[in-house]
DNA sequence: TCAATCCCTACCGTTTCACTCGGCTTTATC
DNA sequence: GATAAAGCCGAGTGAAACGGTAGGGATTGA
């Protein structure tokens, strides 16, 4: 029951994006050393994202990465399910496909569903934004009182 | 970001205990063929919760299991915690111990912190004794609809 | 005594995680 | 038009966890 590294990492990395959003195309290798994350790695991830539409890319020389919409467009939702492939507790809460065979007698089942719901209602109304911002609050914060 | 099959097998167990709450001990084998789990795995669930104190055992000949309280006195929170070891979304968001170094400026942190406490709180206000209600009405339904 | 039960340790094949590596293509700039 | 900076892509890898299985012990009621 734990998020990937995968997950934490590229959140960061979209909030580091939006944190330039409007200035041009950022390197893959300006995310990874501001982030402290392996650029190889981050790589794949971007892959994800890209993919997903959640970022594109400009190639060649000062090329990188951009959010395909602004900030508070993007949930927090989408990027982990682009990044986790999921984001469901347990498969047979998912919406249609793969519910095991007696779920209607799974004595767990109805704990899951309304887990997931919870969850799925916090991930989805939370943005890339509001991450964004609150973060760029406690940079401030930190400056403060380190100035003090 | 899933539950392994050990916190469903585990509920599972559980609740079954608790459909047979104060009718002596059950067996292994008794709860493993009900729920279709292998035995011989289900035996490793089952330590795991005696180790956590929800469940005790008698040996010998027609022992088995117990619940060690009442099922509306155990939640499904140190339940899951028993089997899953944690039920935390990330590391970082336990209480004291590892908490990762740049947790302050972690642009993902509040988001996860939010989520845990969200989850905790379903998990925590949930018991077994729910469960195993909601689990009896469903199988009333299953019966009256197979009969009519 | 014997059979049913729980107790314990060890193993095992598969998958996922968290990376790394090496080579390719695209493109701005000198 | 060479070159260097960037993204693109597939493959590989060591460690850990998952989801079991196997086999022997210890305990106890009949």
């Amino acid at each position: 029951m734990k998020f990937s590294t995968k997950g934490t990492y590229g959140l960061r990395a979209v909030v580091e994006l939006a944190m330039r959003y409007g200035d041009g195309p950022v390197s893959l290798s300006a995310v990874a050393t501001e982030q402290g994350i392996s650029e190889a790695y981050l790589e794949q991830l971007m892959r994800s994202l890209k993919t997903a539409g959640i970022v594109k890319t400009t190639r060649g020389k000062s090329g990188g990465y951009l959010l395909t919409k602004e900030p508070a467009a993007i949930s927090v939702l989408e990027v982990l399910r682009a990044l986790e492939g999921s984001t469901d507790v347990v498969d047979c809460v998912g919406s249609g496909a793969n519910v095991c065979e007696n779920a209607c007698t799974c004595s767990a089942r109805p704990l899951f569903l309304k887990l997931q719901s919870r969850i799925n209602a916090v991930l989805a109304e939370t943005t890339i934004g509001e991450l964004t911002e609150d973060h760029i609050e406690q940079k401030k914060r930190i400056e403060h009182a380190r100035l003090s």
